[in-house]
DNA sequence: CCGAGGGTTTTGTCTATACATAAGCGCCGC
DNA sequence: GCGGCGCTTATGTATAGACAAAACCCTCGG
């Protein structure tokens, strides 16, 4: 094995590929390396930090991954224009949410019920007839106030188990998370005005505006779940943070 | 080399790690292999695909950096539970989202400020007192209606380029996204009712609700750049289109 | 009973090598 | 000039082998 120690000792924390990930990222983030910029070929890099090519392929290619950079045979590597589409982001689970910021959390089921499938239903979860569904509304507390309402529709066919849960005691959020495996989600975020209906149950006066947040979740290919969830006026605020992984 | 060609040919698309990756993925998200299930140990998958152990633990590491296994040292790698926290999500730059929806899209800049920070940009960019910011107002519109107010504080410290560009005819938000590089971002999103102004702004009555996105940008841990969008109303909602990458 | 120490197992990292594949480049013949 | 063929080059994938590091486990000594 050749001598890889860094003689002048600088940035010798982490692995090699570690180190080297991190070179390359410092120099396309600053803007040292702008969009369009080459990449050193994977030749060049082994060179430079007296490596195998296996270990710059594998910093290469997880750049690649993360989208800072595209690869293109027989071209180079190139540095790709930042794009704000896609994301990580983090939504939580409310009763984690409510927990973690040491309020005292509280939930009520306000009706439950098993039906076949009609028309709405069909739509919103987009199954045939003659599905089993199961229809939920509840209420979210925190400290003792309204914090959330929900309106959950759960698709039997793909989740039959969810027929046997005691949703009295557990949300059906928290159970499903923890429970159900899931592809794909969709989140529609808007803002209206409550309803009679809605300021009764988050105890806000009639008209007032309201957070609401529509998420559909798949699985394979199959709606598992619609849930439409409700937050009182300026009062609650859906944090998301963000970190540059596109894809 | 061994034999590895699939006599049954049965799934022989793709190349070897993309066809176990595959596999893999299917046993978790189907729940053949539920939350805390270990998965074989490298060796095991590696006789079982006759295959070398980097392949294996290149599909493995993958897995594990999507976040759907949890690999511990002597212990093996384990199914992990489901998380919302964290997944891919799509935010479009607005003047990209109103063209993309084949609406006429429109701009204008209501005013624009060079200015030391003041106590309350401060606070916002979290910067020093003496450093440069520019202060922009701005409206979009779709279709000639208005789509959204824009108030946007940039960090010329960070972006001294900042400056020197023309922002009565581009859009702050699309130069930003196209020329800077950012590293983390922070949404907090929430439901507000209209004052004065921005019902004026926004052609909407006073008291209505309107969908507001406060976004925080960072590169390598200096603010960049902090914006408060303000929709109107129920008439915009935000899209966010998920897959389970959670990290 | 409890704590220290050593052995074992599994993942983590890295090397050197090999062949496959895609795509740009230039040469050649027409 | 130009279309096609083949060479070259860079990435993509895969192998076999090696050592390191972490963490569980068991045993031994007090």
């Amino acid at each position: 094995m050749r001598a890889r120690s860094d003689p002048a000792g600088n940035l010798a924390n982490g692995t090699l590929h570690h180190r080297i990930r991190a070179d390359l990222e410092g120099k396309i983030l600053s803007g040292e390396w702008p969009p369009g910029h080459r990449v050193p070929f994977e030749y060049e890099l082994m060179a430079g930090y007296d490596c195998s090519r296996m270990t710059v392929n594998k910093v290469l290619s997880g750049l690649a991954a993360a989208g800072l950079i595209e690869r293109r045979r027989r071209a180079g590597s190139f540095v790709r224009r930042p794009q704000f589409q896609s994301a990580v982001l983090q939504i939580h689970d409310i009763k984690a949410e409510i927990s973690g910021r040491d309020q005292a959390y509280e939930y009520e089921l306000l009706s439950q019920r098993r039906r076949k499938a009609n028309a709405g239903d069909r739509e919103a979860l987009a199954v045939g007839p003659q599905v089993g569904i199961l229809a939920l509304r509840c209420r979210h507390f925190a400290d003792r106030r309204p914090f959330a309402l929900e309106e959950r529709l759960i698709n039997l066919a793909a989740i039959p188990a969810g027929e046997t849960i005691d949703f009295r005691t557990e949300p059906p959020g928290t159970w499903l998370l923890g429970h159900v495996p899931w592809t794909e989600a969709e989140h529609h975020i808007s803002a209206a005005e409550a309803d009679a209906e809605m300021a009764h149950r988050l105890e806000v006066v009639k008209g007032s505006a309201c957070l609401v947040v529509r998420r559909r979740t798949w699985r394979a290919g199959e709606t598992v779940t619609v849930v439409r969830l409700i937050f009182p006026g300026p009062s609650y605020h859906l944090v998301a943070r963000f970190t540059p992984s596109q894809r």
